[in-house]
DNA sequence: TCCCAGGCTTGGT
DNA sequence: ACCAAGCATGGG
């Protein structure tokens, strides 16, 4: 079972760094010997780039890849035109985003887990969020194991919401960092276990439609929606506006008025990939 | 000690 | 429709 796929794939095509750091996921990591490794609900995979080569190599069964991690890093999409007509365009901060970001993909994420996790993400820090989500994982996921170059490794699945639905508000909030959250999650964990809220009805909507539901459950305002649209859903006309990019807004775009007008020039010049503007933007803007 | 962190809810106008 | 507090928690 050591498999590996070798997969042609440059850095500009592919760049784990612009994904690890543009804040779409939490549990993505590097570790000092230049491998990655990602969870994505009870998946795990590790990859390295090879010098020699020149391709990403990712050390999974042919099986898991074709029907899990192609998908899940988007690579059925082509970015090149879209990249074209950034390039062509007279947004110097943009283009200069997308120089410092190539190979940004917006993963396909799973939907509860980045519900769960961008509802732990609201007034926190990045690594404040990353270890809560690790305690979360640790205390009521599964002891999962995975093979990597250096050996078996073990990570821990994300919480179904039947497992947090049977915690008491006390367990889940004694040790984690959740803070207040811990209110909002258990009461959506609760909801989803008993029906009375079907994530399944996030599926198959429209953009507008998503955000309306979305924003239904207690504790999951505007941003978090607009997150879970884009990393959950895959709904690529959403646009998160956090912290950051007020300051990309104000600081890089002074020449819009309002940031409804702001929008507008994004909505119009590139619909149908606002969410990958963003992140491009959110990206340079941070790790700058 | 105070301030902030990838916001949201609630309770005022 | 818009505005300000208050909300837990840890790190600078």
């Amino acid at each position: 079972m050591n498999a590996n796929v070798c997969i042609k794939l440059s850095k500009e095509e592919f760049n784990p760094e612009a994904i690890m750091k543009s804040g779409q996921i939490f549990r993505m990591y590097k570790k000092s010997d230049g491998l990655y490794h990602v969870y994505s609900r009870d998946n795990a995979i590790t990859f390295k780039y090879d010098q020699k080569e020149r391709f990403w190599r990712f050390y999974v069964n042919q099986w898991d890849w074709q029907n899990f991690w192609v998908h899940f890093f988007d690579l059925e999409t082509d970015y090149s035109k879209i990249n074209r007509k950034i390039m062509t365009s007279n947004d110097n901060f943009l283009k200069k985003s997308l120089e410092y970001g190539k190979g940004m993909r917006i993963l396909h994420q799973d939907l509860w887990e980045s519900l769960i996790s961008f509802i732990i993400s609201q007034q926190n820090s990045i690594p404040k969020i990353q270890k809560t989500i690790e305690i979360l994982c640790k205390n009521w996921g599964n002891k999962q194991s995975y093979v990597t170059p250096i050996g078996i490794q073990h990570f821990y699945s994300f919480p179904t919401p039947e497992r947090i639905a049977n915690l008491s508000l006390e367990t889940l909030t004694d040790g984690t960092m959740l803070g207040y959250r811990a209110k909002y999650i258990l009461n959506l964990s609760k909801d989803v276990k008993s029906n009375k809220f079907k994530l399944e009805k996030l599926l198959n909507n429209d953009y507008e439609e998503s955000m309306k539901i979305l924003q239904s459950i207690n504790g999951v305002g505007p941003k978090i929606s607009n997150c879970v649209c884009l990393y959950g859903l895959h709904l690529m006309e959403s646009y998160p506006i956090d912290v950051w990019m007020s300051k990309v807004i104000e600081e890089d775009y002074y020449q819009f008025d309002t940031v409804k007008q702001y929008l507008q020039y994004i909505n119009t010049n590139y619909e149908g990939f606002q969410g990958y503007i963003q992140q491009l933007q959110f990206y340079y803007k941070r790790n700058l």
